[in-house]
DNA sequence: TCGGAAAGCGCC
DNA sequence: AAAGGGCGCTTTCCGA
């Protein structure tokens, strides 16, 4: 099987950069296409390189000259290559420089080192150094002096031998054109997390406090707020037990033993069980505790300013390659409070979702043709039904769940008989995963992502990590991980050629490189879930970018999968307000 | 008094 | 409604 399309598409400069496919004057032979950018103090060194990686100049900067001369060097669209985009893009953004492309060094480290593909590269077999360290924290005023003082930058920092090295490292892979795709990914994820942030979530301040006003009471200055309060008092009657406490999960259980209610633990999922008149209020008061704690007045007292939300997004940080989120709980905004997400005047959202992604992704490295057959309605579980290999669309969706997360019990373990006729390949696929993992292996993602080391390996860099270390303990759980990993993964691989493809797409929608205009004055993406994007675009263009993002669908399922049969259907919602997307 | 672990629940 | 892989966050608990 080939890597898909990407070896074939001829382009003047790479395509698996996300970046504009024909810019403006066409590169001559030596035009450097990579700019590595490394910083001393307040020194910066530009190094021009060829795609051969050979050096053609060397410029030392002032560092507060560095935003206009990328500025200016912008224009040829070069490859700037880093150590961390974290580190150097937000103040790029703030200056009003936006870059097509980039080269991510750390997060492309991170995944060389592990990728089974590339195993024997030097890069993989290279004692542990400083681009395996995490990455070094934004700059601020207040701690950088003396962080930089404390911890000297390592002293393989340079970013071009790095560069070299990785370059290497995807060449001689057995893969070459899925891992570079993958770095491309990776990199422009990278991009769209600091523009994310720059730009942040359109939040209204004031539908919130209204949102929380109407479900909890006014905000309280000390105390639990009101209606809390007269929920609480319900249990307390029905439990005729003044001092019962439920913010504790142990009080919670005893408070209810003593009123002689059998329950065992204080999961809502358990108490739905029990046949008490206190439950009710009791699981009312459980969500409204629950809103109050993580999203409540003092969620929007940190997070939002100026009628944005700007939470930090870890591009990477999930195992599987999704991302992660640090502080702000940005992916888990729960469906409660998305009423307060208002597009501004004149603008609008474009929420588009990408319909049942991982059975698609499923179909798709499996190749199982009836599976994707499925896949070419738009609703693959009711394509699924329509096939004849389930009744109902909710044994098709608990049927595949199951599959992909390795259920054994409920209607997901029913349904594993029929899904297995109607798609054997899929199954093998997912199966052959769990095996692997069982048996201690590594399982690699379509475009190369391997998971971390199984059982029995003295490997230690997820030592700190106590989740994953129980789960390598427990064979049949590790076994769920890795059949899990390869789709999720691979979902996450998907995804971020979506907004890859997205972020070159809504740049031209916006007029290009000929519109000399900031980020937040064209349509831009302000959020992303895993599987689901937003865009906040003025109302005149939203059409342009409902069709920007059902192209960027099918080149991200072209990028990965070449002409494999495969649709990615996706939902579009052209609302002002994110709770009317769904 | 502090910090890590566990419980619980939000998202996909 | 079901099953359950991946996370982050808040609160409580408990021991150093």
């Amino acid at each position: 099987m080939s890597g898909g399309l990407t070896e074939n598409i001829t382009c003047p400069v790479s395509p698996l950069t996300f970046g504009p496919c024909a810019p403006v004057g066409r590169p001559r032979q030596t035009d450097p296409v990579h700019i590595a950018l490394s910083r001393a103090a307040s020194v910066v060194t530009a190094v021009e390189l060829e795609e051969s990686g050979h050096e053609l100049a060397r410029h030392e900067l002032d560092a507060r000259a560095l935003a206009p001369w990328i500025r200016e060097r912008e224009a040829d669209h070069p490859r700037w290559v880093w150590n961390d985009t974290a580190h150097w893009y937000p103040s790029l953004l703030a200056a009003g420089v936006r870059i097509s492309r980039c080269v991510d060094l750390r997060l492309c480290h991170r995944i060389l080192r592990r990728a089974a593909s590339a195993a024997a590269s030097e890069l993989a077999s290279a004692p542990r150094g400083g681009w395996d360290s995490p990455a070094r924290p934004p700059e601020s005023p207040t701690t950088s002096a003396m962080l930089f003082e404390l911890e000297p930058p390592p002293v393989d920092d340079d970013p071009v031998a790095e560069w070299r090295r990785q370059r290497e490292a995807v060449e001689g892979s057995a893969r070459p054109g899925r891992l570079a795709l993958l770095l491309a990914g990776e990199s422009v994820g990278a991009l769209v997390a600091a523009e994310m942030r720059f730009a942040g979530l359109p939040w209204s301040h004031e539908r919130h406090d209204e949102l929380l006003t109407e479900l909890l009471g006014p905000r309280p200055t000390v105390g639990r707020p009101a209606k809390m309060e007269a929920v609480l008092a319900r249990v307390r009657a029905a439990l005729d037990d003044q001092e019962f406490s439920p913010d504790s999960p142990v009080e919670l259980v005893k408070g209810l033993q003593r009123a002689g209610v059998r329950a065992t633990s204080a999961r809502s999922g358990d108490l739905k069980q029990l046949t008490h008149p206190a439950i009710a209020p009791l699981l009312e008061y459980k969500k409204l505790s629950r809103l109050h704690s993580a999203n409540g007045w003092n969620w929007l007292d940190e997070w939002v300013r100026d009628g944005r939300f700007r939470p930090s997004y870890v591009p990477g940080g999930v195992v599987t390659g999704r991302w992660a989120s640090d502080g702000g709980g940005a992916l888990q905004l729960p469906r409660q409070v998305r009423g307060a997400v208002i597009a501004d005047p004149g603008w609008t959202f474009v929420v588009a979702d990408a319909a049942q992604l991982e059975p698609r992704v499923l179909a798709a490295i499996s190749g199982d043709t009836a599976m994707a057959r499925a896949g070419q309605s738009q609703d693959m579980y009711q394509g699924m039904v329509d096939s004849g290999a389930v009744e109902t669309r909710p044994q098709a969706k608990y049927g595949m769940l199951g599959a992909i997360y390795g259920g054994t019990t409920g209607e997901s373990g029913r349904m594993k008989p029929r899904i297995e006729r109607a798609f054997p390949r899929a199954m093998e696929y997912v199966e052959a995963a769990a095996r692997a993992g069982e048996r201690g292996e590594v399982v690699s993602t379509w475009l190369g992502r391997s998971s971390p080391p199984g059982r029995g390996d003295s490997y230690d860099e997820t030592a700190s990590d106590a989740q994953l270390m129980k789960l390598r303990n427990d064979a049949r759980g590790w076994g769920r991980f890795t059949r899990n990993f390869v789709v999720q993964g691979t979902a996450a691989e998907w995804a971020l050629c979506w907004m890859g493809s997205l972020r070159r797409r809504l740049w031209e929608v916006g007029g290009g490189d000929g519109a000399a205009t900031e980020l937040t004055a064209r349509p831009h993406l302000v959020f992303f879930l895993h599987d689901e994007l937003i865009v906040h675009s003025p109302i005149r263009l939203a059409v342009d970018v409902s069709t920007a993002l059902r192209d960027s669908a099918a080149e991200a399922g072209r990028l990965l999968f070449g002409a494999a049969p495969v649709e990615f259907a996706i939902t579009v919602a052209v609302v002002d307000r994110y709770d009317l997307a769904k």
